[in-house]
Parts: structure tokens; C-alpha cells; sequence
DNA sequence: CTCGAATGGTTTTAATTTGAAACCATCCTG
DNA sequence: CAGGATGGTTTCAAATTAAAACCATTCGAG
């Protein structure tokens, strides 16, 4: 299930959550899941994919401990999967490419869903990284430190 | 290289930006792109995968005007892949996917990269999705809301 | 309780994708 | 202009994905 690790054996901030949610289902998955889809058969009629794919992807996510399985809700025998924590964790993650996919993926007149505050219905704002004293802080602002080394500078 | 449409002819939000950046290696292309990185030779180094694969990406990403080429830089008759608007409007989703991943991928004493405010060193905030009125939404206080429809609900 | 259908998968097999390595063209360097 | 560096493409094997058939359990009606 993992993919070969990129000639370094410990992986990056970035790399590492790829593997567990890098491919093109599983995100799918996951935000059906916070729209509230619980069961197999709902997962497989909303994305429309194989029943064998999702069996894998579903255990994938269940071993990488964003989903879990719970025992039922409606009284039947059957199981359902949640999200974990971990798997609510991605919230952030899902707003960044809903919003991304709004910005250059959609013409300025076609008609797409909106995440909305459920308190009243406004569109929610846009997500913004913000440095420790408040200002936004874009790309170009930013860099990343390496852990302890006394090297100068690298990607990773 | 687009997968096939999930049942529904017009793609949602999330799905359609899977199309152009959700596979494995085309978001750490992105990332090293944000790193500074710009030549076929660089990437490939950076990320240890077979040269026939970084070129199919490099593709993708120019194709979906993630990337694009420019003539030059050094002098030199190279061409170099720099990011467009486009692909710079990734950084909120390639920050989500760090802070995802510092928070659940990585032991509390285990040493990594640190995003940090250029000007001052000091690390960024933790990303936050705010409503028009200012307070810090989660999943749970927002849902998502169909175009014009009339229909009463549903996820896309 | 029993039958039929719905649910939740697994297995089988084919098609597509990925990856490693070899190959090749262009470019820069001395 | 020779040799190496750069930036790919081609070839072929291996792994992944996908569609469809199959199967076991569960639920719902009579």
C-alpha cells in the first residue's frame, strides 16, 4: 500500500500524510464522510467506484487511523465508518482545495456549492495563514527551518 | 491522464482539482516548486523518482497551468518550470497537508521542518477557518449548499 | 420460519499506470 | 570538437486499478 519512499527513508511533513491520503479516492472518501455518508453502500453510490476499490481505500484509511468503524446507529448488525480525530483533522486540508478548485477551476459564472456557516448561511471566508503576530503571510513570506541541523538551508 | 468521472458528467469542487494534482508525486513537485527548485534535473534529484514519471507530471502540471516553462534563468538555453498563479494558490492546501501532518504523522518528541515567518523566524500560526463574522468555524458549524437548486441537501 | 432482496464485501481477470533502465538528442565546457 | 552534463523518450516488467462476477450475511415481508 505505501509507495517506495523517495530515496530518504524518513519522510517529510508533506510526503508522509501523502501516503496515507494521497491518492485520488481517498479524499473523496473523506469529505463524504463529513457530509455525513456513513455506510459502504452509501461511499460506493456516491463516488461510483468499484466495490473492490473502495474496500481497499476504506482499509487503508481505517489502518491509517482516520476512519474507524462503529459498531452501528440505526439498530442493524451492520458497521459504519466514521472519522477519527485524525480524520476530522482534515478539515482544513478539504476547505483549502474546495476553495482552490473554486478560485481556477470553475468559470466566474458557473454555478458551484458553497460551504456556508450553519449558523446562518453566509459563505465562510477564505483560510489565511497567518504568522505568530497576526499578519497574513503568503508563500513568498515563509520558509521552512530544518528540526536542529546547523545546515544552511533544504527542502524537506 | 484524467481518471474517469465519477458517474456524474460535471465534477464537484473537491473532485475536480483531484483531477489535476491528486496523485502522489505532482503536489511534492509543487511543494519543491515552492522551495525554489525550477529545473527537470533538481525535482528529479529532490524527489528520486524515475525520470519518465517526473516528465509525465511536469506535463500534467503544464497542461493544467499548475507549472508552466520559461526560457531561462542562468543564460543558459534550459528551460525552467515555475510556478503560475495558478499553482502558487496551492500554498494554503500544501500548508493544511503539513499541519495535518506535524499533528498526526510525527511522535511529540520527533524532530521536523518548521514553516516559518521569514522576517522573524518564529513559526507560523496553525490555519484557521474563520465565518464572515470572524469566529473559528470547524466542520461541524458548516455545511455545504447546493447552487440554485431547489433540492434540500446533498454532498458535491 | 422461510424466502427474496438488500447489504457488504471478495475473487477473478483485463486494462491502465508506474517504475527502472537503457537509450538518445541537445547543450555547455574545455 | 570531444566529453560530460542536462533533459528528456522508449522499452519492457511489475504493480495498481477497474469491471464484473461471485458469495456470505442480514434485513424485511409473509
Amino acid at each position: 500500500m505505501a509507495k517506495r519512499v523517495s530515496h530518504r527513508d524518513s519522510m517529510c511533513g508533506v510526503a508522509r500524510p501523502l501516503d496515507a491520503i494521497g491518492d485520488w479516492w481517498s479524499l473523496l472518501i473523506v469529505r463524504d464522510a463529513f457530509d455525513g455518508l456513513r455506510r459502504f453502500g452509501e461511499f460506493q453510490k456516491s463516488l461510483g467506484l468499484a466495490k473492490n476499490i473502495l474496500s481497499a481505500r476504506l482499509r487503508n484509511l481505517l489502518a491509517h487511523g482516520i476512519m474507524e468503524t462503529v459498531p452501528a446507529a440505526d439498530g442493524s448488525a451492520y458497521q459504519e465508518y466514521v472519522l477519527t480525530e485524525k480524520g476530522r483533522g482534515l478539515f482544513p486540508l478539504l476547505v483549502a482545495l474546495r476553495q482552490w478548485g473554486e478560485d481556477f477551476f470553475f468559470e466566474p459564472d458557473e454555478a458551484h456549492v458553497l460551504l456556508v456557516d450553519r449558523k446562518n448561511g453566509l459563505p465562510v471566508r477564505r483560510l489565511e495563514l497567518r504568522a505568530q503576530d497576526g499578519r497574513v503571510v503568503g508563500a513568498e513570506d515563509t520558509m521552512v527551518r530544518l528540526p536542529q541541523a546547523s545546515h544552511e538551508n533544504g527542502s524537506a
